[in-house]
DNA sequence: ATGAAAGCGCTAACAT
DNA sequence: ATGTTAGCGCTTTCAT
């Protein structure tokens, strides 16, 4: 039997028509096409709704197979102002379309990952941008077959069947070694988080592989300081000072990213090491503070705004019939600043024959 | 008649329904209420959803009155390094409830802050956050009567009935201004965006206040400096030049946010002044980055973190049927590092008799 | 040009 | 313990 009890008053769509003395279907034809409405039919009702302040109910909509309007982001975490960039323009391309975007951050935990998608897939979002921890790993190769698409969000495809949009890393890191070696430098640190993320590891390979191309031993070249960042557990810390009294301490710190880069400055400093006179510093992003350093920060610039807005373009374009999954590749540039500079004399010694060489 | 033509297999708690062996409300009954149902349907029932990677709709949920599991978040820009950490920890309280953020910026533009909240509005959000431009103009007071709960973020709830999460912007003003009141200077240039917010103008009267209560004239103390950031459609350049050729020229910078304090750094390196020797200079906000400047930065500290949790908190238990609106207001904290030192000898005129004052 | 009614996936009341 | 069924607010045939 029909609870017949609580006299609601309809809501939403139906009270509009009931007030406009219309039925609902010409309700949601003056919503979705006013064209086949009569004029004066349509002014009135849009005047009820007006009046009653009646704003549609997506969640209904949905429900009669309408396209979400909610895209989800998920990426490593929002409060780093690199992703924040990375948001900013995810934000400006889904406004376009009248979209918007719940943002995840993981903090490079693959549970929280995947706990996110699964919120993200009740929710029906339209489609998701995933900065991937792990893709191999992740849940997220089962959401395209359950109509969720996917787009990765500064994470190559591989040989994945999905969009992406993704900088060129391990060029990132080649321009950033490359500046250092063309200086001179044959003793760098390689300050990166302790984790297995793609982007860091690509970097990495960037580096070595320069350090190659010039005949050199990366074995030698390279000195590994990890570091962990605060958000995951660390302090942050970064140990300059125990670096330094490595056997062959380093004359340049390369930083996987410009945060570590503005951390390590004041410990330098503090140490009574001057940039670059006695050690040079690169970081990676070139983030709105690089330039504002003293020194200022020689960087290798990464489009995380562009990067962004072409995410969600993609992620856009999925609806589109004619879509074939597609990946865009930016290309970081080196912007050199004033952290960076030839190694001290003693160090040069490979073009100072009247020194002894140690090795 | 109904359009039998589609022979559409039915989806979701159906189908498990279907091959389970059972009807809907039983299906729908291990979700809600597992433990009215006998302990071998419910674990054939959950394994069929596991088999079929079963996940619940929300907007079918929610279209029974569920409520909704997607907060809105409405910032004045999320890449702003200020408000991501704020934004951070919103998510976090969220995350404890299993709710998610909808981020959108409004870039301090009335407009876009009212069509955002319309966008929430059609996706029927749990609640709303929001660093509102301008509470008075704003459509947010219409929410709370259509059932959306409001909760101002970064904004005193003055007289509304709201909740809000906010902080002291007039003491943190007034800490500011006193450290450099107490370290002498007279002159004392204020950077300030040029909007008519809250957060700003609270600040300013801050400043007047402590400039007052030291017996002295707000107009012969302060100097105006405003600046238009980026993301408005400015430069985000900083007259530094100009203020020092002022009649009068500042001792001290007085920046409203530690980023306008980043940027004038290095202007005023380059202009040959040296901080804190020459002129001072303090921040505020006190992001990460302010201690790892060169010098360190003076700065005015608010709990970002604390400010989105706290908001968030709020907004969760206004459901709560006990639910009385309340305001939540944070207390700045000045924190005095390098950037800040008594004025140069010949600006401390007052205490150095044997210099003819020029007033 | 407008109305009537089915159904989207789910929950909650009720019946069995 | 389980089944049945009426909506939730909307879109979409189909009929008028």
């Amino acid at each position: 039997m029909t609870r017949a009890a609580r006299p609601r008053r309809p809501g939403g769509i139906a009270e509009v028509a009931r007030l406009a003395g219309v039925s609902v279907g010409t309700v949601s034809n003056v919503l979705n096409n006013p064209h086949l409405v009569a004029e004066d039919t349509r002014t009135r009702v849009e005047q009820i709704m007006r009046e009653t302040g009646f704003v549609r109910n997506a969640a209904a909509r949905q429900l009669t197979g309408a396209p979400s309007m909610v895209v989800g982001c998920v990426m490593l975490d929002l409060s780093n102002v690199y992703f924040a960039e990375v948001a900013r323009g995810i934000e400006e391309r889904l406004a376009v379309d009248g979209c918007v975007a719940v943002q995840c951050s993981t903090d490079v935990l693959l549970d929280r990952e995947n706990h996110y998608l699964r919120a993200l897939l009740e929710i029906r979002v339209r489609g998701i941008l995933i900065a991937s921890v792990d893709p191999g790993r992740s849940d997220l190769l089962l959401l395209p077959a359950r109509g969720t698409p996917i787009v990765l969000l500064d994470v190559p495809r591989d040989d994945l069947d999905l969009c992406a949009a993704a900088m060129d890393n391990v060029l990132g890191g080649r321009l950033a070694a490359e500046h250092l070696l063309d200086l001179g430098h044959r003793r760098i640190a390689l300050l990166r988080a302790e984790t297995e993320l793609r982007t860091l590891t690509d970097r990495a390979e960037g580096v070595s592989r320069a350090v190659r191309e010039r005949g050199l031993d990366p074995a030698e070249v390279l000195l590994d300081v990890p570091v962990v960042p605060p958000r995951l557990g660390g302090t942050g810390e970064i140990p300059v000072r125990q670096a330094m009294s490595d056997a062959r301490p380093p004359t340049a710190f390369l930083c996987f990213n410009d945060t570590a880069a503005m951390m390590i400055l004041p410990s330098l400093r503090e140490a009574g090491i001057a940039v670059p006179h006695d050690v040079s510093v690169v970081g990676y992003d070139d983030i709105h503070f690089a330039a504002n350093l003293s020194p200022a920060l020689t960087t290798v610039r990464q489009p995380a705004h562009d990067l962004g807005w072409t995410a969600a373009d993609l992620l856009l374009s999925e609806v589109k019939p004619d879509h074939r999954h597609r990946e865009v590749i930016f290309t970081p540039e080196l912007v050199v600043r004033q952290s960076t500079a030839p190694p001290p004399a003693r160090e040069t010694r490979t073009t100072s024959p009247e020194r002894t060489p140690w090795t």
